[in-house]
DNA sequence: TATTGTTATACTCTATAACTATA
DNA sequence: TATAGTTATAGAGTATAACAATA
């Protein structure tokens, strides 16, 4: 009775968060899967965009043209692999690097907003729940390809 | 100190969310916005195009395409409006409505499965957390928007 | 022979601007 | 004059396939 309206709960939110990030992107001239690219950067260090295409989940050949987006707006540059002469390394300028900074520390700030007015222990409570729900939900998912495969190889 | 817990906990099951919605939608031939499309189709019944546009949130041009797309697979179709003869109503084909249907129901049984194992009433009050950070959200987007309007005019 | 990255191509999402038919 | 929808065009996201240089 009450799964269907949890689920209608984070997708409402989830809705409002999208939009909120697409705004904040746009007012600094970013994208969803640039964001993502810099990201990985900023926590990794610098990478071959091969590795880069593995951690974001796309193909090499998506992240040449986020590179070059990158590159063009002087968020990334590319520079020469020391070992491997086929490969190019991926690393963040000075000005990718502060707005990396910048958007952590404006994403803690939303967290912290988001629970105003609430009782920690609540929070600490619904946390438990969504980690819950998102762990079944794992997997439900993984039990689903795991079927598909099944019958993909049955046929 | 749990905010920015809480909206990782948001993010996590979110992304899961998505990548099992898109799984789900290309299994049909789907995409996201045809799939909005036909949602309120099917909670609202014939639109013009021009309603559709507004209530999904698009461009009427965008409308076009998605119903071209639609009706190029036999989930929508064009008619003409009663009195109008400039606009056209958009309706499902019973395929269409037959799929809605169909999904409507496996997003009852996905929200049931997320709170297998769970306290109903750990649930209930998860809800509450998740719904007042969304009202806080809501507003906090709201008092940017107007602080950077009031910008936009004083320059 | 396998891997890194790029050129070529294509489809979906999405917007703006200009246009046609009708109100 | 305003509205409904379409043609034209463009940029972003994303994929596959073919190819070059290097390992």
């Amino acid at each position: 009775m009450s799964g269907p309206q949890l689920l209608d709960a984070l997708l409402a939110i989830t809705a409002v968060l999208q939009a909120d990030q697409e705004r904040e992107l746009e007012r600094r001239g970013l994208t969803v899967p640039r964001t993502h690219l810099l990201w990985v950067l900023h926590h990794g260090g610098p990478a071959t965009q091969s590795a880069l295409a593995e951690a974001i989940g796309v193909t090499p050949r998506y992240v040449t043209t986020l590179v070059d987006a990158l590159e063009s707006t002087g968020l990334a540059r590319r520079t020469s692999h020391p070992t491997d002469r086929r490969a190019l390394l991926v690393e963040l300028t000075p000005r990718g690097a502060s707005a990396m900074t910048a958007m952590a520390s404006e994403r803690v700030a939303l967290g912290d907003a988001l629970i105003e007015g609430l009782d920690p222990h609540a929070v600490a409570a619904a946390i438990q729940v969504i980690d819950h729900a998102r762990e079944r939900l794992e997997r439900l998912v993984a039990e689903h390809e795991r079927a598909q495969e099944e019958r993909a190889e049955s046929s």
